[in-house]
DNA sequence: GCTAAAAGTAAAGCAAGCTTGACATCAATG
DNA sequence: CATTGATGTCAAGCTTGCTTTACTTTTAGC
């Protein structure tokens, strides 16, 4: 699962606390997602698409790869 | 956190069992997220999206209302 | 080169997602 | 009413998401 959490941080000047912060997670829960450590909850991920204003889809890909 | 999968399955004529077997998770998982027992999880929400060729806030929708 | 903020990382622990197995209930149909 | 398929539910256990605490590394300005 990649993301595009870094870009969108840049793109506003947010630290990994300060989107921490707005996501109400902690600031190593936003650096392990965005280095790939783990995914977020679909909850999470709901949050942070309403706080960019953002599609799911848009700022998570799922690694279209294992055939289960 | 709602959802629609009761209603896809409907129009598809898929018992939980085979919407079960088509996500590669066991039909006790379809039961709870039917039920909100718990939310899926990303990856999870990801692959239903891709099999009801959907966008994933098709299918789940967040209830928005716990202010942190 | 120092300093300080930001980012990275790790361990321990709790909560949530998901599994298997087993059993109960609810249609429908013969 | 007996059977069968679908759904509901529970318990135990494993894995993953997330927390706190704490420490290291990177980045950038002075």
């Amino acid at each position: 699962m990649k993301n595009r959490l870094k870009v969108l941080r840049a793109e506003r000047d947010w630290t990994q606390a300060d989107l921490a912060d707005r996501l109400s997670v902690s600031r190593q829960t936003i650096n392990a997602i965005e280095k790939g450590k783990f995914d977020p909850s679909l909850p999470l991920a709901f949050k942070a698409a309403r706080l960019f204003n953002l599609r799911i889809e848009d700022i998570f890909q799922d690694d279209v790869d294992e055939p289960s």
